[in-house]
DNA sequence: TAAATTTTCGGAAACGATTGCACATAAAAT
DNA sequence: ATTTTATGTGCAATCGTTTCCGAAAATTTA
C-alpha cells in the first residue's frame, strides 16, 4: 500500500498540500470547513505525517538518546520508564544504546547522535574512565545532554545524582552501631564518580568513629563476576577477616552472597552487610539484603523534565551547570541485624 | 556551531554536493585523488551525514522499534540486548517502548511506528488480550514485524517463543517425581499465549501420570503485586493445601515467596515450586529458585537477524508465518528438592 | 588523426513536510 | 462606488541527501 502524504490528501481533497498541512496544523489561516474536511479524511485514512520529512524541515527529531552502561539492571530500567513517562507526554521518542561499561562503544554511539538524530542526551557513563575526554566530542555541538548517577565532573552541564555521600556515611554509621569493627568498601572502580563519593562517605563514617582503618579495606573489583567472587573469597579467608561489608553497587553485594556461599561464614552473624542496590527482591534474598536504594523512577523523571523544558518552551537558556542531588532510602533487613 | 552538511564540504573542496555524495560512499565513478580529499575533509570536520534527510531520501530509517509490556524485567532487558548486539553491527538503532501491559498503550505506539519511523517492529504484546484485533492498523502496511514470548497466533508472521508447551509438561513431571500430588498453576492471564501453553504441558503431565485434578488449582492473577498476594495467601490457608506450585511467570513465583513468607508454611519441606523465571539470582532466593529459564538473549539475537536479512539483502521474500521454538533450560534448586 | 569509449564530475530532481509570500475573494470601512 | 482590511488558499523555496541524466575530459581504439 502507497504511504499517505499530504500531496496526496490534498490531491484527494482538491487543496494544495499547504493548506492541507495548515489545516493539520489547526492553523487559524484556515477555516473551519477546509479544517473539518481535512481532518476527517486524515483520520479515515490513518495519516501519519513523515517523521522524516517533518524533522528535516524543522530541524529537530522529536528523539533523545539514552545511554546506559548496562541494560541488565533494575536501577536503569526504572530510570528509562520514568523518563518514557514524560517524554511520551511530549511526543518524544527514546533511542536507548547501551555501552557495556565502555569507552569506545560510548565514543562510537556518542558520534552517531551528535549528527542531528537525537535533539537531547541522556547518559550515564562507564565505569572504565570518569575523566570524560571521550565526550569532548560533544564540546562545540550545541546539543543538549544530562547525565546521571554514573557523571563526568569537568562536564558544564546539569548532573543528577542520589546522595552518595550521605548514604555511604550513614550505612557505614549503621554498620558500626551494628558492632562492626572492620568494615571493607566494595568498589567497581575508585574512578567513578558515585564509587568515589560512597566511598568519600564511608571513610568519613570510620573516622568519625574513630575506628581504624587499612587501605586493603577498599576491594577494587571488576566486571568479571566469576573473578569478583574468587577475590573476594580470599579476602574472607583471612585471618583478620572482615565483619562488615559496604557494597558500593549490587552487583558486587551478590558476588559477595555467593563467596560466603563457598565459605562457612554466616551473615549477619559473623558479618553484615549493606549494599546500594535497587533490587525489587532484596527481601527474599538469604538472608534478606540491607539496601539503599536510589529513587530511581523520580530520577528518570526528572531528567526527562529538565530536558522537556529546555526543548519544548521557546528562549530557554542552556542546562545549568550543577549537580541536582535526590535523596536514596535506607532499608534495614536481615543482612546487618 | 554550524552544523557540518555535504554541501559545505562541496562549497570547501570546489565541488558538486553530489560529488562529495558519492566520494564519502565510495563510489566507483569518483577518481581516488578526489575520494582521498573528500574523505580526509570529512574526517577532519567529523562530518556525519543527516540520518533524517538520508532516511527521507531512501525511504528507509535504520530504524527498529521495539514494544514490550514491561521493562523492568530481566528477561525483556536481555532480549533487547540481544537484539542490540546484531543490529548495531548493520548501523541499525532501536527505539524501545514499554506498553505497560496495557493494549490502548501498545496501539498509540504502534500508530506513530507505522508512519515511517521504523523499518521493522519487534514485539511482544499485553497480556490483556492475545487476540491481536489492535494489531490491524498493521495489517495493510507492509512493515516486517516479529512476535517473541507473547504472540499472537494469528498474525501471519515469523513468531519466536520458547518451548512452553514441554517446558510447562517437564516442570510438571519434576514436581510430579518429587512426590507433590496437588499442583497448583500459576498464571498472569489465561488468554495470553504463553499462559495457554505452559498450562496445556501442565494438564497433560498430571494426565499422563494419573493424577487429579481439580479446576481450581488454575489460580489467575492480576498485574497487582499485592492483590496477587493476598490471593495466594488464602490459597495456602485452604484445608486441602497445594503441595505443588508451577508459576509461569516469576512475578507469581516472587507473590508466592511473599505469600508463604506470611504462613509458617515451609518450602520445599511442605510446598515445592518451580518457576518460569530469567532471574540472575535464582540461586541466592530462600530457598533457591528452581527455574525454567528461557535463552533471552538467543532470542533476541534471532529476531534481529530475522530482521536484518530481510531489510538488508534484496529481493528477500516476506517474514515467513511459522513458529520459531527454542528451547529453554531447566534448572532445579533447593525450591522443589 | 578521428572516432569510440571510458572515466570523472556537475546539474537538477526527488523524498515529504513546513512556511514566507503573493494573490485572490469577500467583508468592512470610507 | 472605491478603498481598505480580513480571510482563505496556492506557489515555490527549503531542509540535506541520493541518484538519474548528461556532458566534459581523458583514454583507448580504429
Amino acid at each position: 500500500m502507497a504511504e499517505i502524504t499530504i500531496k496526496y490528501l490534498a490531491e484527494k481533497l482538491n487543496l494544495a498540500p499547504s493548506t492541507v498541512s495548515r489545516a493539520l496544523n489547526d492553523s487559524h489561516e484556515i477555516s473551519s470547513g477546509t479544517k473539518e474536511k481535512v481532518m476527517a479524511l486524515a483520520k479515515e485514512l490513518n495519516f501519519q505525517p513523515n517523521p522524516y520529512a517533518r524533522s528535516l524541515r524543522e530541524q529537530k527529531s522529536k528523539t533523545i538518546g539514552v545511554i546506559i552502561p548496562e541494560r541488565i539492571n533494575n536501577f536503569f530500567s526504572q530510570v528509562i520508564d520514568g523518563m518514557e513517562a514524560v517524554t511520551k507526554a511530549h511526543g518524544y521518542h527514546l533511542l536507548v544504546y547501551n555501552s557495556n561499561e565502555d569507552i569506545e562503544q560510548e565514543k562510537t554511539i556518542l558520534s552517531l547522535l551528535v549528527g542531528g538524530r537525537v535533539d537531547a542526551i541522556v547518559m550515564s557513563i562507564s565505569g572504565q574512565n570518569q575523566k570524560g575526554e571521550h565526550l569532548k566530542v560533544l564540546k562545540n555541538r550545541a546539543i543538549p545532554i544530562v547525565f546521571f548517577d554514573r557523571i563526568p565532573y569537568d562536564f558544564p552541564t546539569t548532573k543528577l545524582i542520589t546522595n552518595d555521600y550521605q548514604a555511604g556515611y550513614e550505612g557505614t554509621v549503621h554498620l558500626i552501631n551494628k558492632g562492626c569493627k572492620k568494615i571493607i568498601f566494595l568498589v567497581l572502580s575508585k574512578e567513578v564518580s558515585i564509587g568515589k563519593e560512597r566511598m568519600r562517605g564511608y571513610l568519613d563514617a570510620l573516622k568519625s568513629h574513630n575506628l581504624p582503618f587499612d587501605e586493603s579495606w577498599i576491594v577494587a573489583c571488576g566486571h568479571s563476576e566469576i573473578e569478583n567472587i574468587a577475590h573476594l573469597e580470599k579476602v574472607f579467608y583471612k585471618i583478620d577477616r572482615p565483619d562488615g561489608v559496604l557494597a558500593s553497587v549490587e552487583k558486587l553485594a551478590l558476588a559477595t552472597y555467593r563467596a560466603l556461599a563457598k565459605t562457612n561464614i554466616k551473615m549477619p552473624e559473623q558479618v553484615r552487610m549493606v549494599s546500594f542496590s535497587n533490587m525489587k527482591i532484596a527481601d527474599l534474598l538469604c538472608p534478606p539484603l540491607s539496601t539503599i536504594s536510589q529513587p530511581a523512577i523520580e530520577i528518570g523523571v526528572e531528567c526527562a523534565n529538565l530536558l522537556m523544558k529546555r526543548l519544548t518552551k521557546k528562549g530557554q537558556p542552556d542546562l545549568e551547570d550543577k549537580i541536582v542531588t535526590i535523596p536514596s532510602v535506607f532499608t534495614e533487613r536481615e543482612s546487618s541485624r
